[in-house]
RNA sequence: UCCUCAGUAGCUCAAUGGCAGAGCAUUCGGCUGUUAACCGAAGGGUUGUAGGUUCGAGUCCUACCUGAGGAGCCA
């Protein structure tokens, strides 16, 4: 990999501390308003209001009870600084051996880390906080004490990868896996709000396929009934049907792929979002996938600064992402790619007409500071279903966005074939079974119009979007060739 | 499937072919503003597995297992 790389190869073999801050925001958005104000806790002793530590700010002065976890604990003699989060953030507490109750003193003195508690305390802002506030305790309840016999196995120190996936359960508890997983929930939230506010229907197609769709070799086979199916890799075929009925559509739900694929831009159970658009040609579709795109990073920006700072993603390359995109042709694209391997910046000769490498990929992103789109692949290297340039057919009429910073390949889409006799022939041609297609064929026999779509998947934009250097802290659980627990 | 690299204490890593160690974690002790706190002490090992070379193997050789990075394929 040359200078392009996202890294040093050393950063992504081991992870750095699991330290992080995200305490004190006041941002008015966000769930944990779901907690309300005057709420009194069922569980919790005594009759102090419940926050969360994300709200602290409103509270400063004031007595509140918060439920958690203890997230480290210094100790300094008679005065002990737990920190405690709650699924919204960290907080430090203070507890001094002279202005608490004896007992609270000693509960909280040797408690080890990841305990269950539930705190009362006095908020109060503390400049030398990291997120402004501290909490002077009052009260705590232990709810369930780990046992110093066996410690929460996943230190603030450094972990080695397979380790942290093998305690991935645990691992999503620390600030900055929890960070990545609220940014992936808001990036989904806001592709759907997307698409529900410009005039798309989600139609979700069917997981369990019937037959192989585009090859045979890349699908999950499973036992129907004693007949055979696949796990669905793409629900595109049928979402181009509902677009035919519904005008806009769009689908979102998991697809798998049972490529052996190794590599930090792979999972074989990921996310994917599509939308297909009857009455659509490619160049809206481009369009279509710019204002997609900028819609779901500024959504990030506005609504997860916090989340953004505690991973350490600088947003302003972020805040940069917006329309329109850069448009290259695959021809240009090709060129350039050529021109980097003469000045010795790119290893590999890139052969003309092929699809493009990983490292083509990469070196591609880096050369601009939002994602651009490079469309009119050679038709020989595409799928069946993608609908010729009829300026010059032997080029399809195709998308690949490629995401700035390296990053590589978020979207892939196309004007699909509208002629039946074309995309019979094309069937035929890479001896695909007939039959199966049938219900396909059907769309251009009863009223097919030019219509098109893209796929995008969720896991490749999050790592983008947070700037990681692999998808599988992008996913609760990462499914991979080598990885299935836990 | 192919190429490259790695596997030593719970974790992260050291150890010319010659006594298997450190930091963190755990236990005990100390510390009134710590930020991966710090200071002192203790316990903790079938060096991935199976063979081989050697007076002697964590180290060299062979095979296998497990994982990582990359290629191909893709989102």
């Amino acid at each position: 990999m040359g200078k392009q790389g996202l890294g040093e190869q050393k950063a992504w073999r081991r992870y750095p501390k699991e330290s992080g801050r995200f305490a004190g925001c006041e941002c008015a958005m966000s769930e944990e308003t779901a907690v309300k104000p005057a709420e009194t806790s069922p569980i919790a002793s005594g009759t102090a209001l419940i926050a969360t530590i994300a709200t602290l700010g409103r509270y400063e002065g004031q007595s509140i009870t918060l439920r958690g976890w203890l997230y480290n604990l210094r100790e300094s003699g008679k005065l002990l600084f737990p920190i405690f989060r709650d699924g919204t953030g960290t907080v430090q507490g203070v507890a001094h051996v002279k202005s608490v109750p004896a007992e609270v003193f000693e509960a909280l003195k040797g408690l080890t880390q990841e305990s269950s508690v539930i705190v009362t305390g006095k908020v109060r802002a503390d400049k030398r906080a990291p997120g402004g506030y501290e909490l002077d305790v009052e009260n705590i309840e232990v709810v369930q004490r780990v046992p110093e016999s066996d410690p929460f196995p996943i230190s603030l120190k450094e972990h080695g990868v397979d380790f942290l996936m093998e305690h991935r359960h645990l691992w999503v508890r620390t600030p900055r896996q929890s960070a990545i997983l609220r940014i992936r929930a808001e990036i989904m939230r806001a592709a759907a709000e997307y698409f529900d506010t410009n005039g798309f229907i989600r139609t979700d197609p069917p997981i369990l396929t019937p037959a192989a769709c585009e090859g045979t070799s890349t699908l999950f086979p499973v036992d129907y009934f004693g007949d055979p199916a696949f796990l669905t890799q793409s629900g595109q075929l049928y979402i181009e049907s509902t677009a035919l009925a519904l005008g806009r559509v769009y689908s979102f739900g998991p697809t798998f792929r049972a490529e052996k694929s190794k590599t930090r831009r792979h999972l074989t159970e990921f996310w994917m979002i599509e939308p297909e658009v009857a009455y659509c040609d490619l160049d809206e579709l481009m369009t279509l996938a710019e204002n997609f795109l900028s819609h779901i990073v500024q959504s990030v920006v506005k609504n997860r600064a916090t989340e953004l700072e505690t991973i350490g993603r600088d947003a302003k390359k972020l805040e940069a992402i917006t329309p329109p995109f850069p448009r290259l042709r695959y021809d240009e694209a090709a060129r350039m790619l050529n021109e980097a391997h003469a000045k010795g910046e790119l290893e590999n000769l890139f052969e003309y007409g092929n699809d493009f490498g990983s490292p083509d990929e990469t070196w591609l992103s880096s050369q601009f500071d939002r994602p651009v789109m490079v469309h009119r692949y050679p038709a020989a290297v595409k799928a069946f279903y993608m609908e010729p340039d009829p300026v010059e057919p032997k080029y399809a009429l195709c998308l690949d966005v490629l995401a700035p910073e390296g990053y590589g390949e978020v979207i892939g889409g196309s004007q699909r074939v509208s002629s039946y006799e074309l995309l019979k022939s094309r069937i035929e041609s890479h001896n695909l079974p007939l039959e199966a297609f049938q219900w396909y064929l059907d769309l251009r026999r009863y009223g097919s119009v030019p219509h098109a779509g893209f796929g995008m998947g969720i896991e490749r934009v999050v790592a983008w979007v947070c700037g990681l250097d692999h998808v599988r802290e992008t996913i609760p659980f990462a499914r991979m060739l080598h990885r299935m627990y836990p």
